[in-house]
DNA sequence: AATAGTTACAACCGCCGGGAC
DNA sequence: CGTCCCGGCGGTTGTAACTAT
């Protein structure tokens, strides 16, 4: 099944795996384009490249997924949709083509309607309301933004400008006439939002809809509330500051722990 | 046992954005 | 500023393994 330039493609045998491997231990990842010539192998750079990154390399996790990483995976991809790339992000050990394919193979017929007619659903209010949909953006920093130069310590004084802010310049730059948050720090408050309710799902709570003893919605349950429905907060619109306040070193961490993971 | 249908997942393809020149 | 090359992404396909008839 070879390619017109007599490249081999379909399945990598043992021996195909073997010289990749030493070739990337030798090496190092990237340059993917030297790869094939300093590996001896008979296939192109995309895929050495994705056998590499998607069956090869060390942390690759195998086999079925937790149960915890379907209600991420689920969530994620409620609020990305099919970013595999940042969804997988999320996922230790897991790829992009992994998420994907549990997706398409297991999920999708089970959650793939229901999320279609509930992002139907959102669509009707929308019609009405106008839309309040907090949407994420792909973030790519360069090597010399460090977590200080972004400011994570420091995050509302933030001025630092990263790739998609400069390609997303124009609606960003808008918002900050009006708006003392920064596009940054909206970005990360909506990380903070989606994964504050993964926390709560994590924590045991199974059932979202629970609430404390005192029949009082706890800090997550309120903090998760007005995320979904702004309304429920009253004034304070958006998120709940206090708690935000009491778990900023975990963020931190989690964040820092994000860029690293980007810097390598 | 043979065949058809289904599932799971590795791999390919085409496109896009960023960087170098 | 335009072009080319490279890495990366998401959609799709090919096929082996499994299940039902």
């Amino acid at each position: 099944m070879d390619g017109l330039l007599g490249v081999r493609k379909g399945a990598w045998t043992k021996e195909e795996d073997d010289l990749l491997k030493k070739c990337v231990d030798k090496y190092g990842e990237g340059k993917w384009h030297q790869v094939p010539s300093k590996a001896g192998l008979n296939r192109c750079r995309k895929s050495c490249r994705l056998r590499w990154l998607n069956y090869l390399k060390a942390d690759i996790k195998r086999g079925e997924f937790a149960v915890d990483e379907v209600d991420l995976l689920l969530r994620l991809h409620k609020l990305l949709g099919n970013r595999w790339s940042l969804i997988a992000g999320r996922l230790p050990g897991r790829t992009a083509n992994h998420v994907k394919n549990y997706w398409n193979t297991h999920l999708r017929k089970k959650y793939g309607k229901h999320i279609m007619e509930d992002n139907k659903e959102d669509h009707q209010k929308t019609m009405v309301s106008g839309p309040k949909v907090i949407k994420p953006r792909p973030r790519t920093f360069t090597k010399r933004l460090s977590l200080m130069n972004i400011g994570i310590k420091n995050i509302a004084s933030t001025t630092t400008t990263t790739s998609m802010d400069n390609k997303n310049n124009t609606d960003h730059q808008e918002e900050n006439h009006s708006d003392p948050i920064s596009p940054l720090e909206k970005d990360i408050k909506w990380w903070e939002s989606l994964l504050y309710d993964t926390l709560e799902a994590n924590a045991g709570n199974t059932c979202s809809t629970g609430s404390g003893s005192d029949g009082e919605p706890n800090k997550m349950e309120k903090f998760s509330a007005e995320q979904v429905d702004p309304a429920a907060a009253g004034s304070n619109i958006g998120i709940g500051e206090a708690f935000v306040e009491d778990h900023k070193s975990f963020w931190r961490d989690l964040i820092s722990m994000d860029i690293d993971l980007w810097d390598l």
